[in-house]
DNA sequence: AGCGCGAATGTTATATTATTACATCTCGCT
DNA sequence: AGCGAGATGTAATAATATAACATTCGCGCT
């Protein structure tokens, strides 16, 4: 999560622990059920990006993965692509970052409202999803995956200014 | 304009020179209403997209800028902040790319119909923003800038398959 | 326990995408 | 001509992501 301007940005709210430990927890459940396996280097890089408490670069998981120095790219690459695939996590596009999935039926496409100013996120359903396959079906055209971001700033930091 | 896959790709609708000239001169035109310049390294970036007829890499127009070599990055990069910045084109998040605005009223917000197998855009109208807005309003979220990526296949792949 | 297979990881290198920093030039204005 | 803002040239480097191939791990089977 990034901070585009100076000024502070105390609107966090960050879950406690206990919640991030019981997401780890579910995150497990979920692979098991899925006949996939959560290895160590998969429950670390979901562990960082719960951490993060907003989108976190791709690098950023990389320095941090070892307590002692980075990790190396493919293994980070590898977590986030399962991970994604698994709809634990989604990636923003437009900001090259990472976010965890903020609901429990995952496997959805989300839409994102990106504050430019404190890089806080907060995940939303995309509205009216029919419209846009109606308008694809007018041409034939089969979606399989639809970003929706919308950029702009939040409330706190609209008064910050 | 990349291909997926290895199958022929024959479905294009390239315009022709004379179409893309009268863009070149509409964008000239529109450059110098706005009291901005339209400079050679400008034109010639926007020209390379015209003739991309579809979703365009930096590095692409870098390679192909000059006859005899490729041009720097800064030059390309300074020229499609620009031509974004006119409407004049836009970025498409997912794929790292730029393609030519497709419509007459630029400095809009637009959503695309990307095929995955083709590599093709179809630019279309964003359905029901206002339903996005209304959203972002429940939380004070004031909106600057949507993006709406559809992924999937176009009809005509859909057929080749 | 030992074997064999496919999934996952380790490792090195490299590809791709994008920006910083600073010098120089161009153009319209006085 | 002299000025100043915007645009460009140039070199270096930062940031993001993947390729290729060797090795190890987990697990079912004997
Ligand atoms: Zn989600
Ligand atoms: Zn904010
Ligand atoms: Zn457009
Ligand atoms: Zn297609």
């Amino acid at each position: 999560m990034s901070n585009a301007c100076a000024h502070a940005h105390n609107h966090d709210h960050a879950p406690t622990p206990d919640a991030r430990a019981a997401r780890l927890e579910a995150a497990q459940t979920l692979c098991v059920d899925s006949g996939e396996r959560m290895t160590s280097s998969r429950l670390r890089t979901y562990e960082l990006i719960l951490e993060a408490n907003g989108p976190i670069k791709a690098y950023d998981v990389i320095d941090r993965f070892h307590p002692e120095g980075a990790a190396k790219p493919p293994t980070v690459y590898r977590a986030l692509s399962f991970l994604e695939q698994m709809g634990l996590i989604h990636r923003i596009e437009s900001l090259n970052a990472f976010v965890a999935c903020d609901t429990h039926d995952h496997k959805h496409t989300a839409g994102f409202l990106l504050c430019e100013c404190c890089g806080q996120s907060e995940e939303i359903a995309i509205p009216n999803v029919a419209d846009v396959e109606t308008r694809a079906a007018k041409t034939g055209f089969r979606v399989n995956h639809i970003t929706l971001e919308a950029r702009g700033l939040c409330q706190a930091c609209q008064t910050d200014h």
